[in-house]
DNA sequence: AATATTAGTACACACCATGAACGAACGCGA
DNA sequence: TCGCGTTCGTTCATGGTGTGTACTAATATT
């Protein structure tokens, strides 16, 4: 029972431990909460919106480079692909350059579904920063930073 | 162009909701590879794992209590029970004051396995903020405080 | 030219979750 | 006590998510 709240000489308390875990679990569901939300809003599954929102600068978009950027398989890229173009939201092209290659491109709906779901999460986002102190608003982005930094130094470790 | 990456007069900058987004991105990613780690390493499904680590200060879990601590449907927890019961790591007890009452148990063997992946996710922890500066631990304890109550705030708003 | 590699697809499988329907058991009010 | 409503866990069908395998056609390499 010698634990201390502070940082006595650097060394982890059973209480910094447990809130850490704790916090961590709760903002990962409310993370997961606020996806499922916006599935369901635009009646979407999430991994096709995850596939839909890639589309950006690029013209097209290609199987192989969606699952790289998803880290999913290829196969699996297939059954989203499909679903989004039998939503209207993509349309497929063939390569000039490469018959196997099948390119992908945003329809003009697609570019309104992207828009709109951008949208929400982006008021989304700016409600939940909006609910912070501006003045906390930037030692949060430093303590994100510092754990994103630690967390990516960790999971290097695993592998 | 004019935008400020201080808090100039407490309103949002582009780059602060750009940073925020890519960074909360980057740490829901880091736990949930970290979640499919444990998995593997355990060869224990992500749900069933979730389930096993409920057991705790009760002697016994029913159906309906696990359903509702885990915020999934009763029937799911037919099947996460049945895998667990499968490998040995709880056991099924009738209730003697209501027969439809299925009272669960970790066994021994349970308990072991229990032991082990609550070891695993510590050290994990452990190793995460052990890689973060004493100093900078207790703000970042406080900025996830706060962005949670923030995250919990606007995800009650969309009910 | 022959062989190795690649891209996308189809398929089977496992995990994860829902809701509906069900039978058995319990609770409640007349 | 009895009839009805509610509850519990189970079964089942369905949809979403992901993997790996096998395949064909096309391309790259030796």
């Amino acid at each position: 029972m010698n634990e201390r709240e502070g940082p006595e000489n650097g060394e982890l308390t059973h209480k910094q431990r447990h809130q850490f875990s704790q916090m961590l679990e709760k903002l990962y569901q409310c993370c997961t909460d606020r996806q499922v939300y916006v599935s369901e809003k635009f009646e979407i599954p999430q991994a096709e919106l995850r596939c839909l929102l890639l589309f950006g600068q690029e013209r097209y978009l290609t199987a192989k480079g969606i699952a790289a950027r998803l880290g999913i398989a290829r196969s699996r890229v297939t059954m989203l692909v499909n679903g989004l173009v039998d939503k209207g939201f993509i349309s497929k092209v063939p390569d000039p350059a490469d018959s196997r290659v099948v390119l992908l491109a945003l329809t003009p709906a697609g570019q309104k579904a992207q828009r709109d779901v951008t949208s929400m999460m982006d008021t989304m986002r700016d409600e939940i920063l909006n609910a912070i102190d501006p003045e906390r608003r930037t030692a949060l982005l430093q303590s994100l930073d510092t754990l994103k930094t630690a967390m990516e130094r960790v999971s290097e470790a695993l592998e």
